[in-house]
RNA sequence: GCGGCUAUGGUGUAGAGGCAACACAGGAGCUUGUGGAGCUCUUAUCACGGGUUCGAUUCCCGUUAGCCGCC
């Protein structure tokens, strides 16, 4: 068989820090990288050639949404996901699994993954927890912070798998890891995920322990489904064989305790995944840790992927911890309200100031907006609510973290990984 | 010229003899496996001058402005 996924690492750096190349059958991937998230295959507000130009080579899209709509025999039919939206380069599926948690206990409820709270994690133990309030949880029903439950009827988890109520037409369905890993073949990535839960961050030890349990299991459910399809190829037709082609991440979970975490690494880094996705909640202070705990553990040949993050001084940090890929939808989500990076830090162009500032947005970026575009402008075009300040303003940060990327990876190879954070972060203030 | 009505934030409206409310607009912030959304904070010496009163944005008189009607 034809190896059409691989993955090879160039240089090591600083820390557990490498540069890579990532091979996939729509093309390479240079790591560290950051993939665009295109939820429902789409970049929100740029075309193709935009995400090209812009220097994305990965979108990753997501399975609970295009199951949802088109349905995924509709992109299956359509060639699978990159003809359908016609973007020629390697995607990514995410399994639908931090559906169960966005969906779920932070549904309507302006919940962060990620969590700012000082606690310590260095003692995983709290005060013991009541079995009733575990079941709580798995039944949609989610603390309110005051002692008060609030119910949540859009997600159950169970064992086998997950219910769920449509967030737009309120309709039942089920996913499970089987069932997910067909839809994701069906939609055709070139890289998917294992189904897992994310917890929320707000939930006790003992859930986080049995969510990342249960999560173990469903890798091994996922792998199975994902080799049944790989088994299928001698006999199968080509349609088939593009399904055996994709590659397969597990998901490592445990919260924001390291020994859970170290658990999980353990457990999913010994399974026979292509390579890994890091995923559920962190402590904003401590992810560079908690990256650390499982990248000492995970096989290092193998590529992993930090799901949902992040922010560019988490990423530094991040790679400088073990992690080749990233996604997240900050910098395309932002731009959609005016807020845009910069060297210096992140600016809300529809501030005052701008209104009658003539200059570019950063003087020497050599994205598409900033070589044509005023800050007043763009100040304007936002302020009217103009669709073009999505577009342009999604250029600009997706342009911005594929610098950066480029910037982090040339500082692997180079050696100079330590002296270009340190420049960076010091450039850039976080406000 | 005469009569009537109305004057509250940038706009449109509440309100009550004692902390001036709401919507939008304005100013600022939040956004981490998507959310073209939303949320938080913030912005007013109640047209002007006099009077009554412990106290007036509120009641009275006048001025000014606008609107409506009449000659």
């Amino acid at each position: 068989m034809e190896k059409v996924f691989g993955f090879t690492i160039q240089k090591k750096g600083k820390g557990l820090a490498r540069a890579g190349v990532m091979e996939t059958a729509h093309g390479k991937i240079l790591t560290p990288a950051f993939a665009a998230v295109g939820t429902k295959a789409s970049v929100k507000s740029l075309t193709p050639v935009e995400i090209k130009d812009v220097g994305i080579s990965v979108v990753l899209a997501n399975t609970y949404h295009l199951y949802l709509e088109p349905g995924e025999k509709i992109i299956e039919a359509a060639g699978g996901l990159g003809k359908f939206m016609n973007w020629p380069g390697p995607t990514m599926t995410d399994s639908g699994g931090f559906q169960v948690f966005s969906l779920g206990a932070a549904f309507g409820r302006r919940q962060s993954k990620i969590s700012f709270s000082k606690k310590s994690n260095a003692t995983p133990r709290q005060k013991p927890v009541h079995s009733d309030v575990l079941e709580n949880i798995r039944m949609g029903m989610a603390d309110s912070g005051e002692g008060g439950k609030t119910t949540n009827t859009l997600v159950k988890i169970d064992e086998d798998g997950v219910d769920f109520l449509s967030y737009k037409d309120g309709s039942k369905h089920r996913f499970t890891p089987e069932r997910s890993i067909q839809i994701q073949q069906s939609i055709g990535a070139d890289i998917i995920f294992a189904f897992d839960e994310c917890p929320s961050p707000s939930a006790p030890y003992e859930y986080q322990r049995e969510a990342m349990e249960r999560t173990h299991r469903w890798a091994l459910r996922s792998l199975a489904e994902h080799k049944r399809a790989r088994r299928g190829l001698a006999r199968a037709s080509r349609k088939k064989m593009r399904k055996g082609e994709q590659a397969l991440f597990g998901i490592v979970q445990g919260g924001r305790y390291g020994d859970l975490r170290k658990e999980s690494a353990k457990a999913v880094g010994a399974m026979d995944f292509d390579g890994f996705g890091i995923g559920g909640s962190f402590e904003k202070e401590d992810i560079e840790s908690a990256v650390s705990w499982v990248n000492e553990i995970l096989p290092p040949e193998k590529p992993r992927h930090l799901l949902g993050i992040g922010d560019p001084l988490d990423i530094w940090g991040a790679v400088e911890n073990g992690i080749d890929t990233f996604d997240c939808v900050a910098p395309t989500r932002e731009a959609r309200t005016g807020s845009l990076y910069t060297r210096a830090g992140r600016v809300n162009i529809t501030n005052a100031k701008f209104v009658k500032d003539f200059s570019p947005l950063e003087e020497h970026c050599d994205c598409y907006t900033c070589a044509n575009f005023s800050r007043s402008y763009l100040a304007h075009l936002y302020r009217t609510k103009e669709i073009l300040a999505s577009t342009l303003g999604t250029i600009h940060n997706l342009r911005f973290f594929t610098k950066l990327m480029g910037e982090i990876r040339e500082g692997v190879l180079a050696d100079k990984f330590e002296d270009f954070r340190a420049d960076f972060a010091r450039k850039y203030s976080t406000r």
